[in-house]
DNA sequence: AATCCTGTCCTATGGAGATAGATCAGGATG
DNA sequence: CATCCTGATCTATCTCCATAGGACAGGATT
């Protein structure tokens, strides 16, 4: 039986990220953006081993890592369960952001900005934003170059 | 004397990318968004070890790679500079991207989505977006869970 | 020419992440 | 009860990353 959705790890070997924090990061990935709720079940061990060719023990160390920080709980004989949550923003809201941030997506696409570029522009645009909010005066530029 | 601008680097520990490959990802950054240009010239290997508090090898590794990628060029008793772009994208684009990204983070964070969350967000829909491109027929929504 | 500043190379060492493989423990099912 | 599936644990080993510290090479400046 397979009463519950399983999350579909990935792996991005290019990123650097190690595997188990990949893996962590993804279950918080799917919390916050609801993905994921408090009684889903975690891909069990032995399928997510099989299916990223991985060792158990890698993750087992990010189920461990989950659990320390309260987000599930490893039932043996049952599997991984879902504890927590970390949505804090209502559904609505999100189908809202993610919709208008893929016409932006497109729009990046159209003028020909591919991903790893799309990634850099966001990545440096957060910052930006977050420096502006807490600093005020950012002395020494974010992006900048100087 | 300092003729010329530089990046200057920085490191985010718990990100769990290598020091090197944040070094490497900074400047391929910077490149595509037009922070850099050719001629332009890198930190000094000294200078970026005294203010990142690393060793002279981790940036040696970080600057052999770029100079593998054809990205960068080191000249002994001048410094590291700048030979290629990867910028494919026009300014006044990029500028007005990064406008209009702007907007949408400001309303992320307004509705009270995190940094976290944004890049959760922004992930997802990128995925989402270059697999419908390719895929074609993704019934129902790729950041599903299956 | 002498000196300084730059990038570059080298060896040795320690730690974190991942692997392999065997084993134990708890719950469900026959 | 016996069996199967699940997570959890353990030890040993391997590799990559970063570190420490010393030394060399090319160009600019005086």
């Amino acid at each position: 039986m397979d009463g519950g959705a399983a999350l579909e790890f990935r792996l991005d070997p290019a990123s650097g990220v190690p595997t188990s924090q990949q893996l962590v990061q993804q279950v918080e990935h799917a919390l916050r953006l609801g993905y994921l709720k408090p009684g889903d079940r975690l891909p069990k061990v032995r399928d997510a081993v099989a299916s990223l060719a991985i060792n158990p023990n890698t993750v087992l160390k990010a189920y461990r890592e989950l659990e320390l920080k309260g987000l599930t709980e490893g039932r043996p004989g049952q599997g991984t369960f879902i504890k927590a949550t970390l949505n804090r923003v209502g559904l609505p809201e999100l189908t809202k952001l993610r919709r208008s941030l893929l016409g932006w997506v497109s729009d990046a696409d159209t003028v020909g900005l591919d991903a790893d570029g799309m990634a850099a522009l966001f990545a440096s645009v957060v910052r930006d934003f977050a420096e502006r909010r807490s600093g005020g005066a950012v002395a020494e530029g974010s992006e900048r170059v100087a």
